[in-house]
DNA sequence: GATGCCGGGGG
DNA sequence: CCCCCGGCATC
């Protein structure tokens, strides 16, 4: 889905140049997107009626983004701030709810495409937009009033002017129309001069479909590109996602998630060291807390299953009764003490129920030889129980 | 044998 | 829980 998102919202950037196609994504990012993503979710049932669609978007585009065009964008030049502040609260503020419900179905896909839009040097409205409805689901009625200012004011004129294709711009735009077609299928990227070519190639290799199936769907999948676009459009769809704000909401997400896939290969560097620290923490008390380690680890590889109980420890670390005394020493120690291979050596010895595998004979003094037992009452509590020794760690 | 320390037991 | 010790592993 997100995909198609993004792709909606490429489109968009280069709808203006088949603005004789009529096509639909020229609308405003948020709402073009919005639709498209409509379009495409509904492919299976409402593509038929499709074609209509396009005259329907255009349509219900002004209607929707409307609702302040009429009385905005005359008004706005001389309404002062507080009936700008005014409209914008009556207009909840926030364009997302003047936005088709779609986009509140599918926020991931909004974002998506604002990430990939922004980072693809779109105009500048189009970051505006998304940034503002993305990141502040509810900002000040002053945030709002400077944003959605510009927004509106500047970016639903330009959209309108685009829309109409009357102005210098529109010519401007089709001007760039005799350039390629990319293919915006993920990992393909395929450019073609000619848009049923494009159409065809996107209908056959990627959706699998035949000539007979709707030739709207494909327009989600290719966006025009003129010979200059051509240079900077092939970046944006791959490392859109690892650059800018979209880093964040793509960063979030995926955390946010824990997939069971995406764990082990984006954040390999995190599973490699979370562990160790983690482990380290945990074997703070191994001292006393010896069983629950042996619980997680032993059942084997599962990391997530270790990791969790740890992070308890880790939010209130050394609160079991150590000696006050004797409490550094023993983190110290425990860190040293090569927790890792102490995981690996309890796993692997199962014959050993609990920990009690006996670690090698650390080069460091303990407190028998630093004191010697005729002053035994100055070694470590551990020592003089002949435990292992907290003061001088290994 | 000395040392380190786990496991267990007594109070 | 505090304290001690048997016993084992290692040096």
């Amino acid at each position: 889905m997100a995909a198609v998102g993004s792709r909606a919202g490429l489109d968009t950037i280069s709808m203006c140049t088949e603005g004789q196609d009529g096509l639909v994504y020229m609308q405003c990012c948020g709402q073009g997107e919005g639709v498209g993503v409509q379009k495409k979710l509904n492919a299976g049932t409402e593509w038929s009626a499709d074609g209509n669609a396009q005259q329907t978007n255009l349509l219900s585009f002004p209607q929707s983004s409307g609702v302040d065009l009429p009385y905005r964008s005359p008004e706005s030049v001389e309404m002062d701030e507080i009936m700008a502040a005014m409209v914008l609260t009556s207009l909840s503020c926030s364009p997302v709810v003047q936005s088709p419900p779609q986009r509140d179905l599918l926020p991931g896909d909004m974002e998506c495409c604002g990430g990939e839009l922004s980072d693809s040097g779109s105009s500048g409205y189009w970051s505006w937009d998304h940034g503002n409805v993305s990141t502040a689901p509810s900002p000040s009625v002053t945030e709002m009033d400077r944003s959605l200012g510009q927004l509106t004011d500047e970016g639903l004129h330009m959209e309108l002017d685009q829309a109409a294709c009357e102005e210098p711009e529109a010519r401007r735009c089709k001007s760039l129309s005799r350039g390629a077609y990319r293919c915006l299928w993920p990992g393909c990227g395929k450019v073609l001069t000619s848009r049923v070519g494009m159409k065809r190639h996107i209908r056959i290799l990627h959706l699998g479909w035949g000539s007979e199936q709707s030739h709207r769907e494909e327009d989600f999948y290719y966006t025009e590109v003129s010979s200059e676009d051509e240079e900077t459009a092939p970046p944006s769809p791959a490392p859109s996602f690892s650059s800018g704000a979209w880093t964040s909401c793509s960063s979030t997400q995926s955390q946010s998630t824990p997939g069971p896939q995406d764990a082990p290969v984006q954040s390999s560097p995190l599973s490699q060291s979370a562990p160790s620290s983690v482990w380290q923490i945990h074997t703070e008390h191994l001292y006393q807390a010896c069983a629950p380690i042996q619980v997680t680890v032993s059942p084997g590889s599962p990391t997530f299953c270790s990791w969790t109980p740890s992070g308890d420890v880790q939010q209130k670390p050394q609160i079991p009764a150590f000696r006050s005394r004797s409490v550094s020493v023993g983190e110290q120690w425990l860190q040293r003490n090569s927790a890792p291979t102490r995981s690996q050596t309890m796993s692997a010895s199962p014959s050993r129920g609990h920990c009690s595998f006996r670690k090698g004979r650390g080069e460091a003094k303990k407190c028998r030889k630093v004191y010697g037992v005729e002053r035994r009452d100055q070694w470590c509590t551990a020592c003089r129980w002949k435990k292992a020794c907290q003061r001088f760690p290994d």
